[in-house]
DNA sequence: CACTTTTTCTATAGTTCTATAGATTCCTGT
DNA sequence: ACAGGAATCTATAGAACTATAGAAAAAGTG
């Protein structure tokens, strides 16, 4: 009963996981049934279950993968010695250009991971809580070495750019036309200068 | 087969928009059930037809009474008087004060409405338009009598401030015991300041 | 109190959904 | 070519859900 592991099912694995990302992220978790999962893959519905143990399981694998290579990037992004700024704009760029790429899985873990159990979450905090942490990080350094003010909650501004990639996030899905470049300058200098930036000399 | 007018109906058809509002914003909308409303009001699965053509209605009714005061406020900060940055610190407060408040529809308005077919979806999309546009005002009036530099993207600046307060709003919701105050003013000092504030002579 | 209208309830038809069991087809190595 | 495991299919049990119809209870009115 244990799962094998030829290519072919860790490919058709990794083929569910993409299918039901994709089904989640257009309808919802609950409103997506396991029937247009195996559709997208062009398999039957009971096959499916040969991938997943359960719908549930299936949710809980695209969250994990959806917030995996997020976390990841922004671990080289933390470990590299850039500047504050560049760390910034690498980390907007990043975020949103997932969105664009239609990382659905991100899309999920972000708006369906609620529905797992809290067993289930565990894992899934972890990850989300490390990329908060590291991006906090950032803005510590930047406190310390002068790129930011003292001022500044580290902890709040990590939130905050979160939560802005996020926002910007679904709007760039939603309107395929907008331009990621400028939205990623835009964010930046926005974060960065405010709204009145007072050294601006027009 | 029209509706009557009486008080209690009046009363119960309210009630019922709210208990629908907390259960689609607990369990989304395709994750709740016409029992889970009806037995959040106290009464059976059947008769909350008698409140609802459908649960799509629901869902739309919803979606009218989250986003509607919500808009309306807005055109009362616009139309008064006071400076940018008062105007600013009034949106931002008005909107993440709404989801303290637990406006659970506006909730149900960020996150479902896109489940609504898309001819249900215009009443809203005029009112959430509208928001926008009046923010987007505030924001070229503040360019236009130098309160903000020139450079400011007021469109940009309208969907960055509402996706914000958005990503506030839920992490309000799921921390009752945040200080709204503290947050409501860092988000104020970064929109304004940024994270380098050059004016700051500490 | 008798009569009407409003509000709620019960019961159910008709779908749809998840998950499982067992049969069938595909593939790979010898 | 064929044996055996891998992958998929068919069929279905059992549960849940929406919406409707008609009965029953409550409330209002003369």
């Amino acid at each position: 009963m244990t799962n094998p592991s030829t290519d072919k099912y860790v490919a058709q694995h990794q083929a569910a996981i993409r299918a039901a990302a994709a089904v989640f992220a257009e309808k919802g978790y609950y409103g997506s049934s396991t029937r247009d999962i195996a559709e997208r893959m062009g398999i039957k519905q009971g096959s499916l279950y040969y991938y997943f143990k359960s719908k549930e399981a299936a949710l809980s694998e695209v969250c994990l993968f959806g917030v995996q290579d997020y976390a990841e990037r922004m671990n080289s992004i933390a470990a590299s010695d850039q500047s504050f700024r560049e760390k910034l704009v690498a980390t907007v760029t990043s975020h949103v250009t997932k969105y664009r790429e239609k990382n659905e899985a991100l899309r999920v873990y972000n708006a369906e991971r609620l529905y797992l159990p809290k067993s289930k979450r565990r894992k899934l905090k972890e990850l989300g809580s490390g990329y908060r942490q590291q991006l906090e990080e950032i803005f510590q350094e930047g406190v310390r070495n002068g790129a930011i003010r003292q001022s500044i909650d580290c902890h709040f501004a990590a939130q905050t750019v979160i939560g802005m990639c996020n926002a910007w996030g679904e709007l760039i899905v939603r309107n395929p036309d907008m331009d990621l470049f400028e939205i990623i300058e835009k964010c930046v200098d926005l974060l960065v200068n405010g709204f009145c930036d007072n050294t601006e000399s027009n």
